[in-house]
DNA sequence: CAAACCAATATTGTATACAATATTGAGTAT
DNA sequence: ATACTCAATATTGTATACAATATTGGTTTG
């Protein structure tokens, strides 16, 4: 993608996960260049791919609108998630080589170094996601399928829009934590069943912890 | 997506479908807008989504290129396609009301008649697969995912890249119908396991039949 | 007063001009 | 001959003008 397109879609989109554009309200083009300083020709195409990412829907003649989630909308893409993820498990624990279980095995020492620091609770649970994520990719990549990666990031997205980092308990986090190092252990035992239900465990877990939340 | 842009889309895409446009080959702006007579701003629109839908890949500054599969991304499509339409058989066969049953055992009906009727080869190939279309989307409606159904959707449109209608051998097709038949049985029983594997079966078979030609 | 119409305005769709970048190929040095 | 340079060309990126369509708000009519 082009520098000003580029630059226009993660302004919108960093907009939409803060929750400034709120779900149901309209992008006016016009607003958006306002915004972000180029001209029409990058903004359209960046809500082409916010479409395409469904974080916007199109109109024709009638331009973007921020999608709105139901709680249904979340439970299937988690569901999703856990299907995907568990399914990327397996083939990473008959595929992963020792290389990619250090990387997660040193994310994993990390997460434990954030969370018996003295940081404030924001700066953990930043720390924390950050190498989350490492963990999660890390495995997608051991599944060894580009496919399955790029779907899987897409459903990761999506579910930024839900809620964002800072919803995260520490409870909650240190229940991932323990996953965590379970999911270390199957991964290096090559054992695809245990990979794939705790990975599936893992989803669900957040996905509970997300819907309860909701409930407040 | 506007008139032009959808026009575009299109032509550029049964391009690539039929073949025209080889794997690999550069699509140059001003020779798509030569060949559809839209100005550039539609046919960047359509290569953008095109891109998105994995049909080429996009460098910047470079223009688009034709996606080139190999036999691992077949191999690869496939499985996620067994995993994902596996899941949607099960859900379905939870969920799915008499009308939709109803409607996938006229297909299935409409699809015996044209096997056992003698028109040539090539229009029971392209029946067929308009009635396999039929079955296949119904069950995924039946599922009640929408993100599952536009998961799906495109994985079969990727899966069109590979091997045209008229590559399916009347062998093939009557396997497909036996397979058909046990999937309307299994979801009418409401039974989710029987579905799963049964919907799986027939895609595993599909990709064995799509990399068994690929070696001629 | 409510509903339907219509013109004024706003917004998106498309074409095109110009800017930035990549590609090509002839010429040159080694 | 081969590899390198650099200017000429081709191609994509961006801005903007104009066209087509949608929205708005006031007016009319029942």
């Amino acid at each position: 993608m082009s520098r000003a397109a580029e630059h226009a879609y993660r302004t919108i989109r960093e907009s939409i996960l803060s929750g400034e554009f709120a779900p149901n309200s309209r992008l006016k083009e016009a607003e958006l260049v306002a915004q972000c300083g180029y001209s029409r020709t990058p903004v359209r195409e960046a809500l082409r791919r916010l479409a395409s990412e469904d974080f916007v829907s199109l109109s024709r003649n009638q331009g973007a609108q921020v999608k709105a989630w139901t709680q249904d909308d979340i439970s299937d893409l988690f569901q999703l998630r856990a299907l995907l993820e568990g399914y990327s498990a397996a083939r990473a624990a008959e595929h992963i080589t020792l290389i990619q279980l250090n990387k997660i095995q040193e994310s994993i020492q990390k997460m434990d170094a954030v969370l018996n620091s003295n940081a404030p609770a924001d700066k953990k649970v930043e720390d924390f996601l950050f190498y989350n994520n490492i963990v999660h990719t890390s495995i997608w990549q051991a599944a060894g399928s580009e496919r399955l990666e790029s779907m899987l990031g897409r459903l990761i997205d999506q579910s930024l829009v839900i809620r964002t980092a800072r919803e995260y308990s520490l409870d909650r986090i240190a229940q991932s934590h323990h996953h965590h190092e379970e999911l270390l252990k199957s991964l290096t035992a090559h054992d695809a069943p245990w990979s794939e239900s705790i990975m599936r465990s893992h989803i669900h877990a957040a996905r509970d912890a997300l819907l309860i939340t909701d409930e407040e």
